[in-house]
DNA sequence: ACTAATACATAACTTTCTTAGGTAAAAATT
DNA sequence: AATTTTTACCTAAGAAAGTTATGTATTAGT
């Protein structure tokens, strides 16, 4: 059996808030265990966002205007929708640029080849 | 007066290990203060070590076994020169290893152009 | 009928920073 | 000569943002 190669947390941590507004961007509304199965998805196993990560995270979210919600019930089962706010469309930008930013001065200062 | 466009902590935070031990990689020996301002240097400012971070961090890193230490007097003032173990190499190697992944996954995952 | 997956949430704890403080020598400035 | 800045080390309190563990409950699969 082969155990996946989570990356060590240190280097997720920060960028949580980038991953989940940018799955918004395009103006799709999406709900919280659909986020960590997307972005689980998405990256083979290799970024696995917690529960006990995200719901405080998209709260605060919530709570500082980047993001509402709606909630939707399928049978008795409640879903709470995620979308971004015109503030929000706003801070997945200035995130991205400065995260873009960040990695190429990263991959200068360590000399990294991200060929692959 | 410009202020420098500083990368906000949480970027940076889970790095400051890698960094680290990158500089010390070609056999270098370095000092503390020096690492701040190679880095400063290096990165234009956008990249400025505290030493609250710093000497901890390195406290850590010597305790774990990935560093070693050599106290030089100039003067009367000490500087402690900072240096890669054995092991330390392979930390190095895995740590730029696994950086270099995660920037690719991040790459991917947010569509993000790392041109410049 | 039982288990796994879906779907939300909170709380205690840990790690890793920031901010603020402390000491002191050497160099630069006034 | 006196003062400020830079060099050079260090620690401690607090904040931030995760992990791990736990809880609840519905729905789907076996």
């Amino acid at each position: 059996m082969y155990l996946c190669p989570m990356y060590s947390s240190e280097l997720i941590k920060g960028t949580l808030k980038t991953i989940i507004l940018n799955l918004l961007k395009d103006g799709g509304k999406m709900y919280g265990y659909e986020i960590t199965q997307k972005v689980k998805n998405l990256t083979s196993d290799k970024i696995k966002i917690t529960e006990g990560a995200l719901y405080p995270t998209l709260h605060a979210l919530e709570k500082h205007g980047d993001l509402t919600t709606e909630k939707v019930y399928i049978g008795k089962r409640a879903r709470k929708y995620y979308m971004l706010t015109d503030q929000g469309k706003q801070t997945v930008h200035e995130r991205l640029t400065e995260l873009a930013d960040f990695m190429n001065t990263m991959k200068y200062l360590l000399d990294l080849d991200l060929s692959t």
